[in-house]
DNA sequence: TTAGTTTAGATGTCTAGACAAATTTTTGCG
DNA sequence: CGCAAAAATTTGTCTAGACATCTAAACTAA
């Protein structure tokens, strides 16, 4: 496989490809790219040439490139976006999911810029899921709290937060006036709280899920549904959310 | 199914495509299959139609056909074999990850059929996490027991579950013997254990893990780490899993 | 300068055909 | 009948070309 070099081993940038070997010429074509990449010849968020220049440094036809690329793309590595290229995907966030569970603090000891958006703040009947986890009664009026959560400008989460509206009167309204929810719980009195709870799966997102998280539908989200106490181990939240596992791997540690 | 009642709202079996409503043809036909496959016109396991058989159904070149069944595959809807045929997938199975953690009576709940295979047992010096783990020291000698586990016959988990060499004398035999790393403990006097904590992240496997589970290696895994400690609290083992996410979810509940 | 339009460049979709590789079925020989 | 070889079937890969759609840059007119 190294060609020739005997002293310096020369990096397999544009290593000839075997029409003979076996395997698919997309197939390597794809290792090479991802060699590339792991090498840094393309950083993260570069821009790659583009599908025809590919195809013409490697001698081949353009849709042989274009299978190499989805096989990137499956596999999270790349990033291609019509009329404007292909573009090496970023690194990934690790999101720790600990006793306390704050998305802010959490990211921010990565360095990572937050914010958050507020889809609706609405009261609802519980359903049999949030009354168990809440301790309520099914269609005991809950507020629920849609949001998005983006870190550096990317949005990495989706969530409903549902709040028992007998236990904290008003939150409604305080919710749509804060920022967080951690502060909006603060104003209704919950001084500190803890993640009781948090069970994790894995699925295929909504579209309404998909669009707000900006990932094709067929690309899978992790789904976390975290219980939030008090200091006296009542419940406080149930929360839902859905992470974009482009962007974040969920770790979780209690 | 159903061919020809005129009241009943017929099923969009043989929808016919648009070709200009700005949705892609092969979107279309993807959307078509999977409804059927979700109303059980092909059951899982059931073979389809041959591409060619489809693009003469919806009127379109088998490529167009082929890029619809890729975007099912990525999903794991389907199973596709070369010379054979194309698969309905089957069901995936739901692993509990709670306070009791065995594998066995976990699937057995569900109606399935285990299996399991040693890889290897073998004694090694700790690595830095093992260590930490076990509350051991880095190169304290600790057992590594990789095995794969199967559920109807497919394996669905791929894994090493460190002892401590001193704390279980021993237990290399032992494990040898036995069926279950529980009976191998309990011949070792620990008669229960319960998860102590587990941490959860999704990854692409190595070639070997993709090999043991049968999966492309750009499928993702779901990979457990987990930490097993004895009626004292003191550790027993702790396990490192790779799960096949074509068939497995992974919901943990503590 | 600005706003709108045009144009070029890039990816997306679809078709058509040829051959390779893996599997199953059929055939033919003993 | 049994088994091995041949044929048919089915998916995998690659090429070639046409046109659609989206984006960004260049251009034009107010």
């Amino acid at each position: 496989m190294p060609p020739s070099d005997p002293s310096v081993p020369p990096l397999p940038l544009s290593a000839d490809l075997s029409r003979e070997n076996g395997v698919a010429l997309w197939k390597q074509i794809q290792q090479v790219l991802e060699a590339e990449i792991a090498q840094g010849v393309w950083p993260p968020g570069e821009k790659l040439p583009t599908e025809f220049q590919l195809a013409e440094r490697f001698d081949v036809n353009r849709h042989t490139v274009r299978r190499a690329l989805a096989g990137m793309e499956e596999k999270g590595l790349l990033r291609v976006e019509q009329g404007r290229g292909i573009f090496v995907h970023e690194h990934v966030i690790d999101y720790m999911v600990t006793k306390r569970t704050r998305f802010t603090e959490n990211l921010r000891r990565q360095n990572r810029s937050t914010d958050g958006k507020f889809l609706f703040v609405e009261m609802e009947g519980a359903s049999e899921k949030v009354a168990k986890a809440l301790g309520l009664r099914e269609g005991d009026p809950v507020i629920c709290c849609a949001k998005v959560s983006y870190a550096d400008g990317r949005p990495i989460n989706v969530s409903e937060t549902y709040f028992s509206a007998v236990r904290f009167p008003g939150i409604e309204d305080v919710l749509r006036e804060c920022e967080s929810i951690t502060e909006a719980l603060q104003r209704c009195g919950v001084r500190d709280y803890t993640r009781k709870s948090t069970r994790v799966i894995a699925r295929l997102p909504s579209q309404a899920d998909a669009d707000h998280l900006r990932q094709p539908r067929n690309r899978p989200v992790l789904v976390t549904e975290g219980l939030d106490v008090d200091e006296n181990g009542r419940p406080v939240s149930f929360g839902a959310s859905r992470w974009a596992s482009d962007w974040v791997q969920i770790v979780f540690e209690n």
